[in-house]
DNA sequence: CTGCAATTTGACAGCGCTGTCATTTCTGCC
DNA sequence: GGCAGAAATGACAGCGCTGTCAAATTGCAG
């Protein structure tokens, strides 16, 4: 019926836990006898049990994908992070799980126990907002399991992948300055998201780099979704003394400004200039297209989930790496209207 | 350390055999016995092995969902379905494992076959457009392994969950109609997908129905993708006499037809009425706000799942149940303009 | 009460693999 | 050529649960 790994001994004329070691990568097999063993197992297309795997040693090849449902970033977002893990999961032989979290919930936190428990995960990917969920962390800590996170605010001591989403920041706004803007307004995200923080800083830097001041007034709080991009858009236009331009922490509330300005009669970009951050598929689909800051997504899962790996196989620490932003100007930003120079 | 189903047999003085069997909710155990079971199993915060369960076992308790990696329908759609999906397995103690399949890839069936052989999946949840894929569906069965299928093609011998999508494009393009459209184009979904012949048939359904004629020149190629709405619509453009009114199939598409327009200089929906159909986010997101059909995605995910629990958890054969639709009027449509009537 | 079938429970092996520790085989070197 | 030590391999138990089948218990008609 199933070949397994005693079959394979058998027609290699090792003993089970030989067959076992090659499986599992251990040194102290001879070269040959290994070469013998991979030949085996290929011929007669053996595939390890991860029932019995799991069940008998100490790991579960098992990965799992925390995400937070509550404060729920773009879903395309989330997909396509989690297109990427789920690649370099196969690619390691691992298999991966997705797991939601409602970290309002007070009980959230036995949800990660029962998946750490029940599945006997080996490693996990953390996803932002979860990523400087303290609690969390601590939690994962207690179980020995390790993560690599994604964008996570602090840096030390975290493996996983980032990006220098301040310095991104701080180019995109610098493009709205050379354009010639002088009245730049940001939609800022959720409060305690890395996200909100370095691209804040980011909009600052670029505004005192120019040697523009810093305008409360013009500075808006936002919650990463479309909806509240249109509040806080509206919110501006009834400042005195509208921006030339607004700088939305993300592309979902780009879109909601967009929207916004739609509704107000303002076109973009003649009227306003609009750029967001991230550039999901919406960024291209809207008209006119969105300037925002490429975030490779998929590429970032991937990229942490080979660190994970790293761990996993005991052949290191695992790195915190640094992936490029590049602009995308598209046509949401122009020079601002004469009459507001 | 961690508690085993031994333990709480020792606990309750009863046999491992029992417990087990209370777990599994097997019939002929005392309804006295399965109290003290359970009772204790709760306070012993009892949580099995799934490893174990799926070794000795015929079981796993793991449910795949399979969609496909090339043809790739918008990924908020499929994230609203695995998310359905997701809900209902975690409800019902199963796990979910997510399995994109390259379809063009001839290798593909044997990722299937890995993944059934390997994981020992219960059940399968199929998606479009791999609901009709022959040669996956001949596979699972020779491999006896239940599936639902959302919105299958063929509805005989399925369950799962389905919308009545030609009536609801119907409906849809009735609409148009009694807005005053004659001249109403359509775009085409990928050919072979059951959602573009429903879509198609409703449409001409409706056309029929208000004694319009069926124009070929009104009715193009698509590909569900966004880029490939903008050029179905650049290439109804070209046309002597424009349509005042277009369908396309989905909303990804719909929103590159009001990207064409934009390009163009053509107002929505003065110039020009679009209405997609699934009501994705991107739909509320666009300006104008897009008209479209509502299809219930998540639930569908849900539904679909809680189906082929029934049929996992043997209570009987499962059922292919239907959704309803909802149309969203926007502000995407409108009378056509007076010069065209 | 007894006998027999139906109900309820238990003993035991084993699912396919890995951890531990013992054993064998191979090195290099005096 | 023989020996210590390293390298390679194997024997065996057992991970936590369920399937099979046998044993004990119960209910009920006669």
């Amino acid at each position: 019926m199933r070949v397994r790994l005693e079959d394979v001994a058998r027609a290699t004329g090792v003993s089970p836990k030989t067959v076992s070691r090659v499986l599992n990568e251990e040194p102290s097999v001879k070269e040959s006898t290994r070469q013998r063993v991979l030949a085996a197992m290929e011929q007669m297309n053996y595939r390890p049990s991860p029932a019995a795997r799991g069940l008998a040693g100490s790991r579960s090849f098992l990965v799992a994908m925390l995400y937070d449902n509550n404060d729920n970033p773009a879903s395309t977002y989330l997909a396509e992070i989690q297109d990427g893990v789920l690649e370099a999961c196969n690619a390691n032989r691992y298999s991966m799980m997705v797991c939601p979290l409602r970290t309002r919930v007070q009980d959230f936190i036995r949800r990660v126990d029962a998946l750490v428990a029940d599945h006997h995960i080996d490693g996990v990917i953390v996803t932002p907002p979860l990523t400087d969920n303290t609690a969390l962390l601590r939690r994962l800590k207690e179980h020995g399991v390790p993560h690599a996170s994604i964008s996570p605010l602090r840096h030390e001591g975290t493996i996983g992948v980032c990006m220098d989403e301040q310095q991104a920041a701080k180019a995109l706004v610098g493009e709205l300055v050379k354009l010639g803007h002088r009245r730049i307004a940001h939609i800022l995200g959720i409060a305690d998201h890395g996200a909100s923080r370095w691209r804040l800083a980011g909009y600052k830097e670029a505004l005192a780099e120019a040697g523009l001041p810093f305008n409360p007034d013009y500075v808006v709080q936002g919650q990463f979704t479309f909806g509240s991009g249109v509040l806080a858009a509206r919110e501006l236009f009834l400042r005195s003394t509208l921006p030339t331009a607004i700088f939305a922490a993300n592309d979902d509330m780009a879109a909601g400004v967009m929207w916004a300005a739609n509704e107000r009669g303002l076109k973009v970009p003649r009227d306003l200039s609009v750029c967001g951050f991230d550039d999901t598929p919406l960024a291209t689909q809207l008209w006119p297209p969105l300037t925002t800051v490429r975030q490779p997504s998929r590429e970032m899962g991937k990229l942490a989930t080979q660190q994970l790996m790293e761990v996993l196989r005991g052949r290191g620490e695992g790195l915190l790496l640094q992936v490029p932003y590049s602009l995308q100007m598209r046509e949401s930003t122009g020079a601002p209207p004469p009459a507001a120079i």
